[in-house]
DNA sequence: GATGAATGAGCCTTCATTCAT
DNA sequence: TATGAATGAAGGCTCATTCAT
């Protein structure tokens, strides 16, 4: 028997249904199956166990965007440095970022909300990681002494971004429109770039 | 029998115990029992069901929090309002705020990460709510024209406290100690603050 | 609720019935339990798995078989140890097997024909083991050169020991009276003697 | 497609691994097809099913060892007669039927060991009968009065027919070198004719 | 109040078998 | 002939909750 077009579609797409509506702990693969038309047969086909299942619809999302981010945050001369400093990434950067997570609104709402807390940690996690590797680079490459002179150092870093990313998938979370959400992320981007500015002890007057 | 003494109190030290490891929906009221020695039954005699074992745990310090923010928020006259809107409650507020979370970090813990996103998020929209219906005041108190003139609105005070929230219990789930956490916390509001009065256009000269 | 009396009598009872129409892999919890007028629950309160459960129904009765098996070739003088040699068991010691055999028919059914092979395999492996020491014992006891002579070595006692075992069990396998097993049972005695006397090359006219 | 040269082999092979490694039960159609870089629909081509596929490992083996029971328990005349009854079958003959069973080591660990028990029974059954009818047949031939005089009956004859194979196969079973096995063997064969002979009641002396 | 046996729904997973391609 | 997707029954097992004692 072939393997039926669309089937696998249907089966993430009711997976996604179910785990959004009831978490991933209290999400039933037996609903899964009969809500896609399938059967429980089915879905092992395509995914060894129920967590695999989950990370099929979520992995893929997740790579991307961290891809993402590692480009946006991008290019390695001094001048990105100090502008990424001032978490200065173009709007470019941020309209793509701020359209990815709405085109893939479902699937950070999985992440966000879905998973058990070590799910939502790991993700968040690398996001934060790959952003304060950035930041701490920046701070480098532009001799600033916020490390050195003790304002500062790399869990901080980490509390900062951490607050931030938090920020920006709160837009998704709460449904808020896409206009609306780029209408705060103006506001959190320069809230936090005025945060960045007091903590790296740079001269407002720089700008 | 009669009721034993301290029951109660090993119930739900083991019950924390056990939702701390495996997380509320792999909690097991049988181990918990079993671990406090007692029975399934002693506990339903207690709570009716699961989720009020989670919530006996966990309500009394998310009520007696959110009393302490209000508190330390506190008294309503207009040189408070002014303090607040810097995000410039006193050093001993948030001694105190930051003591309370250390005292009860088991129960933080449960509440940021063994929890289904709604108890976590039910948490952290009480403290927000609080936290923003303060900010809103205190603009409104000094006749702040954030609000008026479209540089921010509820949803972004909303969002700049969740954030400042996330990277505040932060500290505690990632075990840094107090006195690290002190430094830190330090930053983070100095951090904020420097947000605040950007958003809130007041000119960095008249600190 | 107290354990209600007879229930771990009947669920045992239909699990060796169960076990018995299905073999051990097939048997399914779900059928003794109804059969049982049970729960499959309450299977498991009373035994961790299956296993566990076949095991309870069989591992007394191996325990005191062998027990018994160890009394009856029991005393350990050389006036026994040649008796034993000649397979010469008193006609008493016979009676009490033949008549445990019996008493717990379906145990051994279960054991010689329910069982993985393994399970098998273990049981008959205690059995001859005991019954193989013994004999060597017997054989070095009685100074028989039968070992040293090269005529015989442990390994053909165990063949020897297997092979009498499988006759002596064959009978209750195959619903032979017990009266008519007494009969056999007697018959394969003398020809096991026989054998021996070859083996251990002692003459016939000594008997 | 065409069939492809082989397949049945590199099934069948696979088959004898799965069985043998997890019993009949436990076997898995999916892993013997994967193993043998085939498809169950190709399995399901060749055998209509699990039963199936088992029976053509085994079934030959088992025709053709009967066949070679009958052929070297042989001729029927009377002195054939006499020898049979005495279990004398020529060295040449036992040489032939240990060779057979260590050439097909395998399927007899199949037989012995992978099957339910009604496999084994039966297998062993068919041997036994054989063996069984021509020993009567044998005691009848020559006019001996083991049987009218009731020191024996059918249902003995039976009984240690199956002690003798069990001890016979034992030998592959146990990993034993067929060089050792043929040294266990002979020391069975006098065993059992000694056993024989006290049965039949023919004097020693006659040898 | 305390116990823990009882329940049965529900879980994830595996399987032999079928059959469209 | 060959494939492997599809099926759905069945498996062992766990669980929160109930309730007789």
């Amino acid at each position: 028997m072939k393997r039926v077009e669309g089937v696998t579609e249907k089966i993430l797409a009711c997976a996604k249904q179910e785990f959004l509506s009831n978490g991933y702990e209290n999400a039933s693969l037996r609903n899964i199956a009969k809500n896609a038309d399938s059967s429980k047969g089915a879905i092992y086909i395509r995914y060894p166990d129920k967590a695999s299942l989950f990370k099929a619809l979520v992995q893929p999302t997740i790579d991307e965007f961290i891809e993402i981010l590692v480009i946006e945050q991008g290019g390695y001369n001094v001048d990105d440095d100090m502008k990424r400093l001032m978490s200065d990434y173009s709007d470019k950067s941020f309209d793509i970022i701020l359209n990815y997570i709405y085109d893939h609104a479902d699937i950070f709402k999985l992440l966000l909300s879905c998973t058990d807390s070590k799910g939502y940690t790991d993700f968040m996690h690398r996001i934060v990681k790959q952003d304060v590797e950035c930041t701490i680079r920046s701070i480098k490459g532009t001799n600033n002494d916020a490390i050195t002179s003790g304002r500062m150092d790399e869990q901080f870093a980490h509390i900062a971004s951490h607050a931030f990313y938090t920020g920006l998938f709160e837009l998704v979370l709460h449904n808020i429109s896409k206009e609306e959400a780029q209408i705060q992320l103006d506001r959190l981007r320069r809230f936090f770039k005025s945060g960045w500015q007091t903590i790296l002890n740079i001269e407002g007057g720089l700008f």
